[in-house]
DNA sequence: CGCAATTGAGTTGTGCGCAATTGAATAGCG
DNA sequence: CGCTATTCAATTGCGCACAACTCAATTGCG
C-alpha cells in the first residue's frame, strides 16, 4: 500500500478534509432529492431500496433483502414493521425454517411501482451529469469501496 | 432538464440502483474505517469533522460550524454537548452577540491533533486509489453536489 | 442420538440527519 | 422609539446505521 510519501501530514490533513466532505455533501445531496421525490409515495430512500428488490423478487426472506443492500437486522426489523404498518409487505414465519422471515408484497406494495416509475428519470436528470460521468463516478466508487471494505486497519494509530 | 430520452425505465430502474447502491456502499465502507481510525481518539466521524475545523480556526461560532459542515443545529447542539462532555471544546454565548454561542478548543482538544495526524494518510492509504484518481473522484462527487443542490425538483410526480 | 455451535430475527442503546417548533436576542422599518 | 421580522441555538420527534445482546430454531459433531 502506497504511503504517499512526499507529503507532509499538514496538507493530507486538508486533502483529506476535502475528500470527505465532497463525499458526504454528495451523499447528502443525493438524500435531500430522494426524500422529495419519494415523499409523495410515503416512503424513506432505504425503503425505496427494499421495495426496489421486492419489485425485482416478489418476495424474499428478511436475510436475503440484508445482503442486497447490506443492511443488518437492527436497521430492517423496524423498516419491515414500517412497511408493514403502510400495508405495502406481509410478513411471514417461513415453514421450512421456522427462525426465517419471508416478505411479501402486497396488492398494494405492487401497484406502488407504477408510481415509482418516474423516479429514477428524474433522479439522473437531477445529478446534471450525463450517463457516461455517472457510470465513470459509479465505478470510481465501487473501486474505492472494494479498496476501503477489504483494507483490514489496524486499531491503534 | 435532459430527459435521458432513449432509454426505457426499466434500465434507468437498474442504473438508478446501482448509482445509489455505490455511492451508499462507498459511503459506508469510508464510515468504517474512519470508525476504526477513531476508536481510540474517542470520536466518531462527524466529531472528527468539527474537530478539523476548530483545529484550522481555533474557535468559531455554531452558525460557522455549521456553514462549513452543512450541519444544523439539530445536529450539532447535542454533538457539541457531547464533545464538551469529553473535555475536548469550550462553548460561551458571545457577547457581542447574546443569541451566539462561541465555540473553543480546550487544551485537550487542541493536543488531540497531534494524535490524529496519521489518520489522514492511513485512510488515503486505505482508499488503494493513486491521488490523482481521488481528485477525479472528488470532482466529479462535487459537479453532481452542485447539480444536486440547484435542481428544484418538483414534489408531485 | 444428544449436546454444543451456528444461524436468523428481533431488541436495546447510542449517535447522526432532517423537519418543525420554541424562545430569546437582535435588526429593521414605520 | 416601538413593534415586527429575522436570526441563532436548542429541543423534540422520527428514521436510519451500527454494536451488542437475546432467544428460538437448526445444524453438525462426537
Amino acid at each position: 500500500m502506497t504511503t504517499l510519501p512526499g507529503m507532509a501530514d499538514e496538507e493530507l490533513l486538508r486533502l483529506d478534509q476535502q475528500i470527505c466532505f465532497s463525499l458526504n455533501a454528495a451523499s447528502r445531496a443525493f438524500g435531500g432529492v430522494y426524500r422529495v421525490l419519494l415523499r409523495d409515495l410515503g416512503l424513506t430512500y432505504p425503503q425505496y431500496l427494499v421495495m426496489l428488490v421486492l419489485w425485482e423478487d416478489g418476495e424474499l426472506p428478511v436475510k436475503r433483502i440484508g445482503e442486497r443492500l447490506r443492511l443488518d437486522s437492527g436497521t430492517l426489523s423496524p423498516l419491515l414493521k414500517r412497511l408493514e404498518t403502510a400495508g405495502l409487505v406481509r410478513r411471514e414465519r417461513s415453514q421450512e425454517d421456522e427462525r426465517s422471515v419471508t416478505v411479501t408484497l402486497t396488492a398494494e406494495g405492487s401497484a406502488l411501482r407504477g408510481r415509482a416509475g418516474q423516479v429514477p428519470r428524474r433522479l439522473l436528470a437531477a445529478t446534471g451529469l450525463p450517463v457516461e460521468d455517472l457510470a465513470a463516478l459509479r465505478e470510481l466508487l465501487d473501486r474505492v469501496t472494494v479498496a476501503l471494505d477489504s483494507a483490514d486497519v489496524e486499531p491503534a494509530p
